[in-house]
RNA sequence: GGCCUGGUAGCUCAGUUGGUAGAGCAGAGGAUUGAAAAUCCUUGUGUCGGUGGUUCAAUUCCGCCCCAGGCCA
């Protein structure tokens, strides 16, 4: 008989469904340790536009995994997958219960399902294919891919910038097709498995889309009004910054930049910039719709913090019984 | 009151030398392996302002009416 696992708590939802707010009031009710589970939370300096938590909640509910890097750097997913794991061991040798809280499904996804043995990114050969791209269009560089690795090209739409360039880097690198290196790091049996954890994950999700999406319009020009334009200002004095790196491309901080450079106005701003983000919730609800094993609760019900606490509180004592 | 320019998809508009129409944005659905708040794919029937006329056929040409904007009185 194995011991039994430790345990592990997802709190996932669309942005402006109310994560973070949840995940403190679960706080007082849990021995909850928080570590953040989002792409753009990782960046120092950018909080009015990532809705970062501000000082007074970060000191009284202190989260891991934000403000890792700088603008001008990139994290990824790999990144992420080992950074998480040390949190949650961390967390577990002090003998409290990690909530994992976020909307970047993606990450979730390599943790738990973990990520193949594939070389990091090389900044210098994606500028190479980049370059190459401009000139000749993202198409001509898939009909490249099909030559060595006729399978991937078959997946990829041939304007698929961002996957094109990626399994041309893999190959670049390795040598070796990057399908062939694909295969997911599944559990083997003998060894460690992926997520050796008893997971529990929740899903934040509206059950009326129109409620979400007026949320996420009001909370973008209260963005605006708390000086998202400045900050975007700021960050362009401060970095070398660029409007193609990872940071400025996350929602808001792109129609900021384009509104400072002039090509759109404030009103286009806006729209765009809503925009943007209702169509993040709605690929985030995607994610969690195709994700098994989820419990799911509405957001928009007074009652979902007591709802997901009771559901948790269950889930608690499953495991002790075993 | 007279003249001019418009009235076409939720929005901004294109178009049909007469054969009942299409882009962008918005919306919806779907992919998703080191940039994922990213990248990409699929998805458009709307009394073509109303009404009469010409015509085999009108959203398209003509008359009248309504609405919006502009100019002249």
């Amino acid at each position: 008989m194995t011991l039994p696992r430790k345990k592990v708590a997802f709190l996932l939802g669309p942005t402006a469904s109310g994560k973070t707010a949840m995940a403190c009031a679960l706080r007082g009710r849990f021995a909850f340790e928080i570590v953040s589970v989002d792409s753009a939370l990782v960046y120092r300096e950018m909080n009015i536009g990532t809705a970062k938590p501000d000082a007074a909640t970060l000191a009284g509910h202190p989260h891991r995994l934000i403000d890792l890097i700088d603008p001008d750097q990139a994290y990824s997913a790999a990144d992420f997958r080992r950074d998480a794991m040390a949190a949650i061991d961390d967390i577990h040798a002090a003998g409290r219960m990690p909530l994992l809280v976020g909307g970047t499904m993606m990450y979730v996804k390599a943790l738990i399902e973990g990520l193949s043995k594939l070389p990091p990114a090389d900044p210098a050969i994606r500028a190479v294919i980049g370059a190459t791209a401009a000139m000749h269009g993202w198409p001509a560089l898939h009909a490249q891919l099909a030559a060595f690795d006729p399978p991937m090209a078959t997946r990829l739409s041939p304007n698929d910038s961002q996957r094109i360039q990626r399994a041309l880097e893999v190959h670049q690198i390795t040598g070796v097709a990057m399908s062939t290196l694909q295969t997911r790091a599944t559990p083997n049996l003998d060894t460690e498995p992926v997520f050796p954890f008893d997971t529990a994950i929740f899903a934040l999700t509206p059950s009326n889309r129109d409620v979400l999406h007026m949320r996420i319009a009001a909370r973008f020009d209260a963005m605006i009004d708390a000086g998202l334009v400045d900050e975007v200002a700021r960050l362009r004095t401060r970095y070398a910054l660029d409007a193609g790196m990872p940071s400025m491309r996350c929602v808001g901080y792109r129609q900021a930049w384009q509104y400072l450079d002039g090509d759109i106005s404030l009103d286009e701003m806006r729209l765009t910039g809503v925009s943007a983000t209702r169509q993040l919730a709605k690929r985030q609800l995607t994610w969690l719709r195709s994700t098994a094993g989820v419990t799911t609760i509405d957001c928009l019900d007074p009652a979902a913090g007591d709802q997901t606490a009771h559901h948790l509180q269950q889930w608690q004592k499953q495991g002790d019984a075993v």
